[in-house]
DNA sequence: ATTAATAGTTAAAGCGTTTTAATTTTTAGG
DNA sequence: CCTAAAAATTAAAACGCTTTAACTATTAAT
């Protein structure tokens, strides 16, 4: 039932090797008979066989993306990019996601390399999970770490500068004349949190203000986290003038303490977030945040695992992107 | 280097067919012989090939998920669930993304399965779409529809019940007293939108209550919309007692357009969304919504896929789950 | 013990491509 | 025109696995 290439190559009364090369451009074809081969194609409605083709060549044409989770925005559009960019170069994405370090139950998506399904994975995950890093490390096969550097492995990868994000973003803040500028963190388990963290710290110090432990709180990435955190500090009595908050779900959570204990925003406290999450520039008042380059993210990740594959890339390179800090309306207008 | 099947054979002192057994669990094999075969891959780090195994096999061991984009929780919902279930299934989920019918620039995700990369095909896609799908069916590909119907294609799918999931929102309001109850629908290019409407109209029918022209507003999916919506209600002095949205996003920007005009939710208006967008529980007032089990969708669309696969299911049977209402704070207390 | 049935094993063919090396055809130079 | 070089084509091998059919060893029934 399926046709295949010596169908082809029947109908075009030609050879399967010749049909091969139009296939791939590998080598020239006169025209003419190129010409045969493609009128016979489409007669046959001819589709090459993706699982021959990846057993001869010894490549795939797919490459992996392994992400913690997708309930939130940042990693949506983390994988939306990839797909896109993966897609531009003629790649399928398969996507498996690794909730937890170890997963019972499921497959690891380790298997999905180990058994060559895909040519090489980008990989965004968690400092924990540093076991599986090392052991595609081990294994030499191709990956390339996205967003998080991984203290314990060197490797090829692509992030957003953190401390540049926190830096300018605490920065802001202190231009407009704030002294007692709180921070949220995110979750002890990523990297960018603590990178965040010691950017906020440093545009501190490099301003000559006080690094006050009580005015630096833990949210957890979540809405829930920076509602308590603002609820704590004005039950404390220890209201900061102004929040960096380590990404925007923290942020809307805040805004939403400040409503509930009658708190306006921008005049009484200033917030900005993290991810440009779609609902900032949507919901009033509008938030301030920084904007991360997912789409770019995406584009470098795969332009640098598709290089490691030629081999274009050898070493541990790492490309950093810059964040950009947006300001709207939950900090002061200029 | 990559060590194959011969390689462990000859370790084991068995011949591959043996060892392909193990594999596959296919046919028995002597205990010892098994163990001999398993401690053989152990110590030569055996990982099979897929490809080789999908050319002699016939099938990848994939499924593809197509949806439209992945701004919006509802998608990502679907998208893990998704990949849950394939992974509990032993599947590996390729996962493309079709925004628009046509693509310029990038491989039609059809390639995706004309050349064999994955068994079948799960499509969450805008009913605009249609050429694809007729495309798929033409050439006996195995496909089901996730939460769309598609009229011009008799086609296996699960989906939840719009129609149901709009009335009883609507009844619930109407069960609070409500006289008038308006609606900001989605998007036409969504059945899910056109079935929403349907339901809330009819619910407005079978309590003897009239359908206000001027009360349906059309909200596009978007905070945006319903803002805009609402806004529009109060400056032409329509603003009704409580408005069904047709998701959380439009249900969001009806909130924060009656805070900006100082309406009160849910004293002076009531809102219930839909799709339990995880903000909805996390901000203040928490959001009334309609529940979708996009768990269980994900579950059942891998399952009915792999029916399809198996042969079990052959005719054009479409599964169909229950929302479920949860009243929250933007709805009167009982 | 002998035979029939069953379990376990293997040799060989096949899955649909690409690739290498050999062969044929075309082009260019004298 | 003839020959050498270049271009185009092909036959055959390889990729790593599964499957079928044939064969051998084991168990059960008489």
């Amino acid at each position: 039932m399926p046709v295949n290439i010596y169908d082809v190559a029947k109908k075009a009364g030609l050879s399967v090797v010749t049909v091969s090369r139009v296939l791939n451009n590998s080598s020239t074809v006169r025209d003419y008979n190129r010409q045969k081969v493609l009128k016979a194609m489409e007669e046959l409605d001819y589709k090459p066989n993706a699982a021959a083709r990846s057993l001869a060549k010894g490549d795939t044409g797919m490459i992996g993306l392994i992400l913690p989770t997708i309930d939130d925005p940042f990693m949506s559009q983390v994988l939306f990019a990839v797909e896109r960019a993966a897609r531009e170069k003629g790649m399928f994405l398969v996507t498996a996601f690794a909730p937890g370090c170890e997963e019972p139950g499921y497959a690891n998506p380790v298997s999905l390399f180990r058994e060559n399904r895909v040519d090489g994975i980008l990989i965004l995950s968690p400092v924990k999970n540093e076991e599986y890093i090392l052991e595609l490390k081990k294994n030499g096969f191709p990956f390339v770490l996205l967003d998080q550097h991984h203290s314990a492995v060197q490797a090829p990868s692509v992030t957003v500068d953190n401390f540049y994000g926190g830096y300018q973003a605490t920065a802001r803040l202190i231009a407009a004349g704030f002294k007692r500028i709180a921070h949220i963190s995110g979750s002890d388990i990523y990297e960018s949190s603590a990178q965040r963290l010691e950017g906020y710290k440093q545009a501190l110090r490099d301003h000559g203000l006080e690094i006050a432990e009580e005015l630096i709180a833990s949210g957890n990435f979540t809405i829930a986290g920076g509602y308590e955190a603002l609820a704590g500090w004005i039950e404390r009595g220890q209201l900061p003038e102004a929040v960096f908050a380590a990404d925007d779900n923290t942020a809307f959570g805040v805004i939403d303490a400040a409503r509930k204990f009658r708190i306006s925003i921008p005049a009484e406290l200033s917030v900005i977030g993290y991810d440009d999450h779609p609902f900032g520039s949507m919901l009033h008042p509008a938030l301030s945040t920084v904007r991360q380059p997912t789409p770019e993210l995406g584009k470098q990740g795969v332009e640098l695992l598709l290089n490691v594959l030629s081999g274009k890339v050898k070493r541990a390179v790492t490309i950093t992107l810059k964040p950009e800090v947006v300001l709207r309306d939950t900090t002061p207008a200029k």
